[in-house]
Order: C-alpha cells, then sequence, then structure tokens
RNA sequence: GGGAGCAUAGCUCAGCUGGGAGAGCACCUGCCUUACAAGCAGGGGGUCACAGGUUCGAGCCCUGUUGUUCCCACCA
C-alpha cells in the first residue's frame, strides 16, 4: 500500500514535476499531424525587470487555455519570449549607467550595445525561469526574442514593404518628445493627467502704439517662440485690429495678429499666442499661415541660444523668470489657478514637449480600414466584447504613428543615406555602398518603436517572412490573451500588420482580462511599492495555489484585488484534495496499486449519484471554458470536489470500505479511483502541479496526466433518479443534524430514527450511513405517522423524520417551534396560492416553471397538515 | 467634452440567454468523528446603490439619478 504525507508540500513536488515534463518533451507540439492546431503566442514581457502579479496572471490564463486544448487533443503551441522594450529598457541602464558615473556618450553605441545584451542575458533569462516556476507548459525550444535575428528580419522586411508602398515616410512634424528619455514618442505612448497650474493673462503691445491684446497661456516660456497671435475671424471684438503687427515682450519681435477659425471665441481672452514649435495646433495655424517656426528649447527640456537670455535654463525655470519679468515690466495683467491637463511620458512620466522634428511615420488610415473591418465583421472577436467598442473607436480616429525613436537599444531603421548625391535607401540588407553613385552609406540613427516589432510577434515569431511549416501550421493563431491596457499599443497593432503583411487576421479571439490591483484596490506599482512578488507567493504556498486563486472569482475584462487570503484558502483546497487522494490510497488493496479498474456494472445510489454528478461537471467544465469562463468552472470544480465528492461522497462510502467482502471493496474502490482521475483531469488545467503528483500516485494509465484525453460527456454516466434519492437521503441528513445541533447534543448521544417514508427502498440502504452522519442509533422506516408524543419531528426529503431525543424533547418548545414553521409554511403558501391563481402567470410562465409551482404547493401543503398534527 | 466599467453579506467577489440570492474569508456554537484542525458539523448576517419603467415574474432588460474607477479627446 502506497501512503502520502499528510500534508501536500508543492514545494519539494513543482520542481520535480515540472522536469520530468521538461524530460518527457510534454509542451512541444507535434506528433499529431490529423489534429487541429490550436495556438498562443505569449504577450512578451519586457526585458526591464522580472515578473510581476500581472504577468501571473496572463501566464495562468494561457497556461489553463493550452493545457484543456492539449488534453483535448489539438496540436498546441504555446510560442514564449520576450520583448526588448526598447525604451523602458534603454532607461533602465542608463539609469545603471549613472550610478557609476557613466553616461552614453562616455561609452559610447558599441559598448552601450553590448552592455544591453548582456542586460538582456540576465534578465530576459530570469523571466523565462519565473515563468516556469508558475508551471506554464511553453514550447521553449520555440522562444524567441523581439530582437533576435528572425524578428530583426521581419522589422526590416515590413518596414521596407510599407516604404515602398508608401505607407512609411519621413517628415518634419510635430511630435511628442520626452525630454528625459530624449527620444520622440507615439501618441499612444503619451498619458494625459490633470494638474493644477497657472493661465498667465499677458499683454501684447501694438507696434503702433495703439494698445494692447490680451492673450492668455499655461506655458509662457514658449512665448519665446511665439510668431502670430490669432483670434477668431468673426470675433467683433478684434476684427478692427486684423492685420496689425504686435510686439513680442521681452523678445520685441514683431509678430501679426491673425485670423483663424481655430480660435475659440469663448476661451480665454479669445486671443491666442501662436507657437508653432511647441504646440500640434500651433503648428498647424503656422502651416496655414505660412508663419515661421522658432524653437526655443533643447532635446532635454532646457531653452536653446533662440531664447536669448533664458538660453541653458530649465523650461520650468525659464517659465518663472519669465512670468516675473513680465510682471516687473507690467506686461503681466492677472494670473488665475487654472486645473488643465498635461501629457506626460508613459515611461517616466516626465512632461512630455511638443516639439518639431524629423520623423518617420506610418501612414494609418489605409491600414486601420481592415483592421476595424476584421473585428465588425466577426474574424477577430473580443472577450468580453465591449472592448470592440474601445478598439474600433480608437482606430477610428487614429493619426499617422510616429515610430522613429532617438534612442540605441532598438531596431534600427533600415535606411541609407548618401551623402554624395544624396539617395535615401531603405533595404532589407544592409547596402555596401550607394547603389545610384556608389557613394558610402550613412544608415539613420534611430531606432523603432518598440511595438514596431511587437506588432509582428505573432507572424514574425513563427519564421516569417519564410512561408516556413509553423508559419503554415500555427498561423493564423487561435487566443490572444492580455490586459486592456495595452489594446491600443499592441492589439491594435497586431491586427492591422498581421491583416496587412500576411493577409490574415493574426488571431481569432481576443481574451482579454484587468488588472491585478493590491488589497485596496490600487494598482501595483514601483513608486509605490506595494507590488507583491509572485515567486514569493508561489515559494510560500504554491504554484498551484497562485494559480488557483487568480482564476477563481475572475471574470474576464475586470480587475481584481490581489489578497493573500485567497491565496490560502486556494492552499487548503490543495491541500483536501491531496487528502482525499490519501484517503483513496489508504482504501486501495495491494493490487489496486497499479490497474485502473473498470466501473463496476452494479452502482450503488451514492455511486451512480457521484458519477451523474460528475458528468454533468465534465460538460459545465467544458462549457465554461468554451466560453472562457474560466472562473466559472473553476469555482464549479471547487464545489464538486469540496462538498459532493469530499463532504458527502467519501463520507458515504466509508461504510462499504469497512466490508470485508473483496467484491464490495472492489467497486467502491474502483469509483473512487474513476471519479478522482476524471475530476483531477478537470482540475489540471488549474492546477498542474497537484494533479499530477496525484494522477502519478494512484492508479493510471497514462504515464502523465498532460497525456491523458480530455473527459467527455457520457450518456450512459446519467442518473437523474438517483441524484434525486440521494437529494432526498442527503437532506434528510442535514435536517436531523440541525436538530442535533440546535438542542446541543453530544455526537455520543445516538439516536434512533423514525422515517415516514412512501418509499422505503430509497432510505433502507443508507441506515449505516445515518448512524455515521446523522448521529442514528438505528432508523426503522415507518409508514404511519408515530403516535408516541416526545419526540422531534423534522421534515426532509419529503419524509418525516422522528427522532425520539429523551429529556432533550421539551413538548411545549416543541409545540412553539411547529407553531412558528407552521406560520412560515403557509405564508410560502399563500404566496404560491396566488401566484398559481394569477391567470396570467399560468398562460404566459414555461410550464416547467408553473409545474415546479404546483409540485412546491404540494409539498406546502403535506407539510402544513403535519404541522397542525402536532 | 465623449465613451466604458463597477455599485450584491462585515471584507473580497461570482451570479451564463429574466423564475432557488450564492462562494471564500471573517463571525457565533459544538466537535481531535482513524483523509484532511490548512479539518468536520451547525448557525447568524443582504430592500442585490437610488427612483421610475417593461414583464405573469427583475440582481439580471430599458430610462434617469448618485457615487466610484478607467479609457479616449489639440480648447491655448
Amino acid at each position: 500500500m502506497k501512503t502520502l504525507p499528510k500534508q501536500y508540500d508543492p514545494s519539494q513536488a513543482e520542481a520535480r514535476i515540472y522536469a520530468d515534463w521538461m524530460e518527457q518533451n510534454l509542451f512541444a507540439p507535434g506528433g499529431r499531424e490529423s489534429a487541429e492546431s490550436y495556438t498562443i503566442v505569449i504577450p512578451p514581457p519586457n526585458i526591464t525587470g522580472q515578473l510581476h502579479m500581472g504577468h501571473a496572471l496572463d501566464g495562468t490564463l494561457q497556461d489553463i487555455l493550452i493545457r484543456w486544448r492539449r488534453m483535448q487533443g489539438y496540436d498546441t503551441l504555446w510560442l514564449p519570449g520576450v520583448d526588448h522594450a526598447a525604451i523602458a529598457t534603454e532607461v533602465k541602464i542608463v539609469a545603471e549607467m549613472a550610478s557609476e558615473g557613466l553616461t552614453k556618450a562616455d561609452i559610447g553605441y558599441d559598448a552601450f550595445m553590448q552592455r544591453a545584451w548582456r542586460w538582456k542575458a540576465k534578465y530576459g533569462g530570469r523571466i523565462i525561469e519565473q515563468l516556469k516556476k508558475l508551471g506554464c507548459s511553453c514550447d521553449w525550444s520555440r522562444e524567441r526574442f523581439t530582437m533576435d535575428d528572425g524578428c530583426s528580419r521581419a522589422v526590416r522586411e515590413v518596414f521596407v514593404n510599407l516604404y515602398e508602398k508608401g505607407l512609411i515616410y519621413r517628415g518634419e512634424r510635430i511630435i511628442n518628445w520626452c525630454p528625459s528619455c530624449k527620444t520622440s514618442l507615439s501618441d499612444a505612448e503619451v498619458e494625459h493627467e490633470d494638474r493644477d497650474g497657472a493661465f498667465w493673462h499677458i499683454r501684447y503691445p501694438f507696434a503702433d502704439g495703439s494698445g494692447f491684446i490680451e492673450v492668455a497661456t499655461t506655458r509662457p516660456e514658449t512665448m519665446l517662440g511665439d510668431t502670430a497671435v490669432a483670434v477668431h475671424p468673426d470675433d467683433e471684438r478684434y476684427r478692427a485690429m486684423l492685420g496689425k503687427t504686435l510686439i513680442l515682450p521681452l523678445v520685441n519681435r514683431e509678430i501679426p495678429l491673425i485670423a483663424d477659425t481655430y480660435v475659440e471665441r469663448d476661451f480665454g481672452t479669445g486671443a491666442v499666442k501662436i507657437t508653432p514649435a511647441h504646440d500640434p495646433n500651433d503648428f498647424e495655424v503656422g502651416a496655414r499661415h505660412n508663419l515661421p517656426i522658432i524653437d526655443v528649447m533643447t532635446d532635454d527640456g532646457h531653452m536653446n541660444e533662440s531664447a536669448g537670455e533664458y538660453a541653458g535654463l530649465d523650461r520650468y525655470e525659464a517659465r518663472r523668470l519669465i512670468v516675473k519679468t513680465l510682471d516687473e515690466q507690467g506686461f503681466l495683467i492677472k494670473t488665475e489657478p487654472m486645473r488643465h491637463s498635461v501629457s506626460t511620458c508613459y515611461r517616466c512620466h516626465t512632461v512630455v514637449e511638443p516639439r518639431v522634428s524629423l520623423q518617420w511615420f506610418v501612414k494609418m488610415k489605409p491600414l486601420a480600414k481592415p483592421a476595424i473591418e476584421a473585428v465588425q465583421d466577426g474574424t477577430i472577436r473580443f472577450v468580453p466584447e465591449r472592448f470592440e467598442k474601445n478598439y474600433i473607436h480608437w482606430m477610428e480616429n487614429l493619426r499617422d504613428w510616429c515610430v522613429s525613436r532617438q534612442i540605441w537599444w532598438g531596431h534600427r531603421i533600415p535606411v541609407w543615406y548618401c551623402d554624395t548625391c544624396g539617395e535615401t535607401l531603405a533595404a532589407k540588407e544592409t547596402p555596401d555602398c550607394c547603389p545610384v553613385c556608389g557613394g558610402a552609406l550613412r544608415q539613420d540613427p534611430d531606432t523603432l518603436d518598440t511595438w514596431f516589432s511587437s506588432a509582428l510577434w505573432p507572424f514574425s515569431t513563427l519564421g516569417w517572412p519564410d512561408q516556413t511549416a509553423d508559419l503554415a501550421r500555427y498561423y493564423p493563431t487561435n487566443t490572444l490573451v492580455t490586459g486592456y491596457d495595452i489594446i491600443t499599443f499592441w492589439v491594435s497593432r497586431m491586427i492591422f500588420s498581421g491583416l496587412e503583411h500576411t493577409g490574415k487576421a493574426p488571431f481569432r479571439t481576443v481574451f482579454i482580462h484587468g488588472l491585478v490591483r493590491d488589497a485596496q484596490g490600487r494598482k501595483m506599482t514601483k513608486s509605490l511599492g506595494n507590488g507583491i512578488d509572485p515567486l514569493e507567493i508561489i515559494a510560500q504556498y504554491g504554484a498551484d495555489a497562485l494559480r488557483f486563486s487568480l482564476a477563481t472569482g475572475n471574470s474576464p475584462g475586470n480587475d481584481m484585488r490581489f489578497l493573500e487570503e485567497k491565496v490560502a484558502a486556494s492552499r487548503n483546497f490543495a491541500n483536501k484534495i491531496w487528502n482525499a487522494a490519501r484517503f483513496i490510497l489508504m482504501n486501495l488493496g495491494d493490487s489496486d496499486d497499479e490497474t485502473v479498474a473498470p466501473l463496476p456494472n452494479e452502482l450503488t445510489t451514492e455511486d451512480a449519484w457521484i458519477l451523474s454528478r460528475q458528468n454533468s461537471l465534465v460538460r459545465e467544465v467544458t462549457e465554461n471554458l468554451e466560453k472562457f469562463e474560466l472562473g466559472v468552472a473553476v469555482q464549479k470544480l471547487y464545489d464538486f470536489l469540496w462538498d459532493d465528492f469530499c463532504d458527502w461522497y467519501i463520507e458515504l462510502v466509508k461504510p462499504r470500505l469497512q466490508s470485508t467482502d473483496e467484491q464490495t471493496l472492489a467497486r467502491v474502490r474502483a469509483v473512487l479511483c474513476f471519479v478522482m482521475r476524471r475530476t483531477l483531469q478537470l482540475l489540471h488545467p488549474f492546477m498542474p502541479f497537484l494533479t499530477e503528483e496525484i494522477w502519478q500516485s494512484l492508479p493510471h494509465e497514462n504515464a502523465s496526466i498532460m497525456l491523458s484525453p480530455w473527459p467527455l460527456y457520457d450518456d450512459t454516466l446519467c442518473f437523474p433518479k438517483q441524484e434525486q434519492s440521494l437529494a432526498k437521503v442527503m437532506e434528510i441528513i442535514r435536517a436531523v443534524r440541525n436538530q442535533r445541533a440546535e438542542r446541543n447534543v453530544p455526537p455520543s448521544k445516538k439516536a434512533k430514527l423514525f422515517i415516514q417514508t412512501n418509499d422505503p427502498c430509497d432510505i433502507a440502504p443508507f441506515e449505516n450511513v445515518m448512524r455515521r452522519l446523522a448521529g442514528a442509533s438505528e432508523v426503522a422506516c415507518i409508514a404511519a405517522e408515530l403516535p408516541e408524543a416526545g419526540m422531534v419531528r423534522v421534515f426532509a426529503g419529503g419524509c418525516v423524520v422522528f427522532i425520539p431525543l429523551g429529556e432533550l424533547v421539551d413538548l411545549e418548545a416543541e409545540r412553539a417551534r411547529a407553531q412558528k414553521e407552521l406560520e412560515s409554511v403557509e405564508k410560502q403558501l399563500q404566496a404560491a396560492i396566488a401566484k398559481l391563481s394569477n391567470e396570467s402567470f399560468v398562460s404566459k410562465a414555461p410550464q416547467s416553471v408553473v409545474d415546479g409551482v404546483k409540485e412546491n404547493v404540494q409539498k406546502l401543503q403535506e407539510r402544513a397538515d403535519a404541522l397542525r398534527g402536532m
């Protein structure tokens, strides 16, 4: 006889089991040529640090899906990898260098890149190890990196293709500039937050001395770059002044007063200073009016030489000084406090500075159209559906995508310039010399937005642009699992990229989950220091417990709070299953160790009951998984295992396990093992380690539970009649327990049970069970009511149960209790009768509902009659 | 300025296409009943935010209100 320790110890089991899976190469697809494929590509974690709880959730959900599909027989591929996370990583490396007193300029490009690759090796590797600890069954042989050779090739291919189609262009535009990261950002990479600021009203005098015009601004330092003031053409207040010239205070530059419909008459003073170099709207106004563009800032947020005496000052210092000077010179009219939106960098949260510069852009309109259609026509489906609206709205309002970045860590833009003849060349392979004049070439120094390569992830990782076997087999992928926070960054770009470059949508379903928050509902962030390390949780409670608690009570698209108590509860659940397995093992005969016994031909009521319940469970869990209702599925598994199987079935079966009859024993053992095995299979995607560990201990056919087939609903295991019978028995036991507990009857004190029933055959086989579970000394089925007084009388399962509890029975109290119960029953009865006498209810409600009420009336009636008899 | 989510037991949350208000934790009572005290049995606790509406019937559908969170948006 095998035995297991009393408590499940994940820390000793998990590493061993994972190593075993790897040894047997169970994660890689293949060997199922005739099967349909099922593919998930991992949202590649950034190499900036380590796994956080969000990754743990993301990984758990993917692993549940992939393990389930694998057991269903699909040829499953879960393709892992990590993302170079251009800006984020560069910022980290620069910070690390700063702590050593070094800068990028100090060490130069090559040394910096070496350092970055070392960083990648270290942190990329760490993240992979963490995913393994979680139990993720990725095909590690296909692990990819967004900057590996294959992905880099795909990036060049895409860039050049887009360039040749005219969908990528270089132009001088106003873009978002992060003065801290010193690079351009795309619109998506800018966050907006409301901050308290001020609205400064400034006097701009006319050159001819005929007074002044009042402008209001939140960023006075940009006035140094003003090249006009604009008013609305129909604004009566200013119409007469149009065409006049103003003198820009502090700078003494002459600038025109122009008219443009962009100006809102009701806002501020109705007169707007126009700074084409530092405001996107002003840039457009400037373009319409041919205004000069005067850039007054440097790339790190300081004032440049065009700022005259303010040159060299930080932009905020310059702001203070300018306001002060304006005030001193009488130009400042007033300062009103104003809360307004400022744009910040999504990586470092520095206030972004709009800036005119030469950048590469992807033309979005033509790419967005098919990407919108693919979602509208259902080619791609979001779960939950509501995110489709988000996505479509965003795609419909896209501006061109600024893809060039002024940082080193990333994909170099595959464009070369010939300084000799001025040729610009976009090429997939690095050219030797200018194809036009043979002169020397200089590659564009910029790199690409990190999302440019992530956008290609579903196909670049499968070998594209080559038509590889993997690409043919596993692309398009099936399910993309990710958080709603990167729909715009990533999901949308994968969709239009997939459609444009492969002609196919990259995935069928986008399964969206929410954020994992802390116990107070706050986002877990480094600055708050409220992050919880998944590895510590795993070390303490086990990966299964973590996975289980992340899956439980989590509904698609909704945020969840992380509570350690929940993990503890999951750990308890794991231990519960462990002990159920222990119990089964203890009761197996020596010969049962290795052989899987078939289900017996003859089933007892409780056998049929548990098999039937489980059969329903199989159907429901499968349906829930198909609908991505993972949280519902896992709850059902919990309820079945703990309540039905442990609390009832195992208890019901204990008397039979005392039997000395080999056949009886064999039958119970077979059912126990069968149910346990099948439930483990259903649970395996959620708790892979524990289920494998137990699977190995029990008689089993497949070498690993991973190789076992997903259970199927089985018509021959459906026993509604036995389910009903057992429900009746359970109800009786519960009612008796309740009465005993209410009266504080000590467990040692047994009492005889008289059960008045029309179907004694349903009850008789459970005499032993009732002795154990209901404190019965013996059980007698009777046909008619017992005339004797001094008994507790309860109604349960359509029966009346009489319990002689001797001196514990207080007749008066019994009568009072009966009276109270009668009142309640009559109330219910009246409500039910009223329902039935409602003509429209009877005619309009479904028959099954009406029948249910009728049945209920019958029961209540019987019960009321009996109660009146007391 | 648009759009979305959430509001259910003391806490954290489930609740699929309308018909029984639920789970875990916490709380109270009694149990070391030879699988499990990380356990067993029993129990208390909810006008399902508010107000209308649709329906035989609403936590669920519709409208509005309040509170809250988030996304999008170039009003200086």
